[in-house]
DNA sequence: TATCCCCTTCGAGTTGTTAGAAGGCAAGTC
DNA sequence: GACTTGCCTTCTAACAACTCGAAGGGGATA
């Protein structure tokens, strides 16, 4: 049994947050004690640790809704989650790419500045190198 | 020379966030024509790169727009610039592991499925496997 | 009893994006 | 010339997903 402050620094996902997941109903089988506070167990946190991974991968929270009541109704609609996982699965799988693009420009940046740094000789490192007249000045 | 248009679809980037960054200083070389339209080259189309980078990235507009004033302000700020690119570096290369993490739960939920579908036998792939008297439906 | 501390709800603010309305300008067509 | 089409503009509003602060309550401890 957790507060809703313990859930929080285990799953690293802020107390507001979790207040607005469980509004909305994100969170279906979180309980209350008598004192109205939310009373968390570890069920609740894998349900946590599920949104947390379906909105940091981008599933917007009323499709992740509409998963998690899917779950609730049980197996005749593993189908439709099945569908829904292969598709987040891809598009997590793109996301990753597009995050080492990214990455590699970033990293392109930094060898930049270095070296202007260290020898304090520019050199452009942007990509339309025909283009140096107006590269009058490095990025 | 290009219009918003032709931008936005080769970036892949909405017109409707390229005048957002423009409206806030993140496009600082976009001209006008003699209708008051924005007028794009190849530089301009640099900056929106960047822009769609960092931002992908998680930077912050505000931060990213500093960034691109350093950038107009000349040599003196390469120091900074740099410290900036490779804390950058860091926040993304701890995403992309981020990404990979999710990627594995999405990965076994994905399986999970497969399984309950494929032979009929839904077997329990959540971690607290000794919690089973709760889970009495996969999820 | 007073002071903490954590909890609650509610309403408002923030960021970044998306959308729609209302209108200008130019090219083509009847 | 009038009209339509198409792209552009600005402005305002809506939206998602938080994020925060105010106002208040319950319980433990000094």
């Amino acid at each position: 049994m957790y507060t809703i402050q313990e859930v929080s620094q285990k799953v690293h996902v802020s107390t507001y947050s979790i207040r607005y997941y469980d509004d909305h109903g994100l969170l279906p089988t979180v309980k209350r004690d008598e004192n109205n506070s939310r009373v968390f167990d570890d069920v609740d946190i894998e349900w946590v640790e599920i949104v947390t991974c379906l909105r940091a991968t981008g599933m917007p929270l009323a499709k992740i809704k509409h998963y998690i009541e899917l779950c609730l109704e049980g197996d005749q609609t593993v189908p439709e989650r099945y569908r829904i996982m292969v598709e987040q699965q891809r598009e997590t799988m793109a996301q990753a790419e597009k995050i080492q693009a990214h990455l590699r420009l970033i990293n392109k940046k930094v060898d930049h500045y270095a070296n202007v740094l260290i020898n304090n000789k520019p050199d452009t490192l942007m990509p339309n190198k025909h283009l140096e007249k107006i590269y009058t000045q490095d990025y």
